[in-house]
DNA sequence: CTCTTTCGCTACAACCTGTAGCGTTAGGAG
DNA sequence: CTCCTAACGCTACAGGTTGTAGCGAAAGAG
């Protein structure tokens, strides 16, 4: 390919910008005139790598966002409170403050979406997983609707969190795991 | 009180036309510099009235949000169900998208989130009630924390409609509902 | 050495925000 | 009926962001 190759150290700083203005100010005072500056750049290196702000700051969470583990703890409540804790790591973040504003720019941006929408699939995927691995366990007997149970271990923390604005207590989050393992096994929950 | 008194069909105009965009363009489109515009009024009307963009989204929202059902089915899982089946009207509506974007406005405007969460509060009191009801009646042993079961009404919902973006079927709301009635009662969950 | 793409930089039009200021007007207070 | 005050209609301003365009200069690929 001819041509002057992309500065990698350029693509660095903007991203390393991005991610400082991010936890500094949250994602809506996130400017791209800011990111610029902050990277001692220029706007147009940004426009260049970027086709919005929505895209940068998925490509920055990718980079920075807490890992969900995906150890197996011999036990499905062990691998639910494991997965749920990681979870709440990442929902309990300053900065979740700005993904209602990411996933509102989300909705006129399809590539972005696209790109959010894989990566919170692959975040889902140690609870997968986890149910695979209880099901091979016998631990579980009819196979559950992953859709519904991702919804339930991740819904009320988000709720909790961006509604209710709440912080995520360890009771509050073994509550979370108890139910999750009473829906997948058929037993009641107990709180 | 001297002075001119307030036009209150300029007022009615405002609300009616940011109810308007609301709905047709979304939150993060619509502005008071349209909202003024399609109600035939000055862009400083607005700013007369509310501070912010939020405020009057919030007055809007609380105007025109379709009401949760608190009327008395006999039985938890009824009132459950009638409750979930409200809130998911709502979660299904289009304007949900702009939710993303009011929310994340109200984090840097205490009155109005000081005012949306009031209106989430009053809506959260049927499902209270339903559990006063359900305690007098003995289906309800222990106390819940109304918090949690909160969360886990409307979390689930919310989570399905604004990050997995899919509709909420009448088999997922009853799911949903048998969950609630599984976890209050302390019974098995069968889904 | 040449050619292509990136880079640094300036500039532009368009839009929204929040505030200020001005006469004008409507209606309550007296 | 006459004040007097606050709302109204309207214009204007400063400050900020967005997205795009264009240019010469620089840096490698071929």
């Amino acid at each position: 390919m001819p041509g002057r190759p992309r500065d990698p150290d350029l693509e660095r700083r903007l991203l390393a910008a991005a991610w400082s203005l991010l936890q500094s100010r949250g994602y809506d005072a996130l400017t791209l005139t800011k990111v610029a500056a902050e990277a001692d750049a220029h706007r147009t290196d940004v426009y260049r790598r970027w086709s919005s702000k929505a895209q940068l700051v998925v490509d920055v969470l990718a980079e920075h966002l807490p890992p969900v583990s995906d150890r197996d703890t011999g036990t499905l409540l062990g691998d639910l409170r494991a997965v749920v804790h990681d979870l709440a790591v990442s929902w309990s973040s300053s900065w979740v403050d700005g993904l209602m504003g990411l996933t509102a720019d989300l909705h006129h941006d399809p590539d972005a979406e696209l790109a959010f929408r894989a990566m919170a699939e692959g975040r889902g995927e140690p609870l997968r997983n986890a149910i695979v691995r209880a099901t091979e366990r016998g631990e579980i007997r009819t196979p559950p609707d992953l859709s519904l149970i991702g919804d339930l271990v991740e819904g009320p923390m988000m709720h909790r969190r961006m509604l209710g604005r709440q912080p995520l207590t360890p009771d509050y989050l073994n509550a979370l795991a108890e139910l999750a393992h009473g829906v997948l096994t058929g037993t009641a929950v107990v709180l």
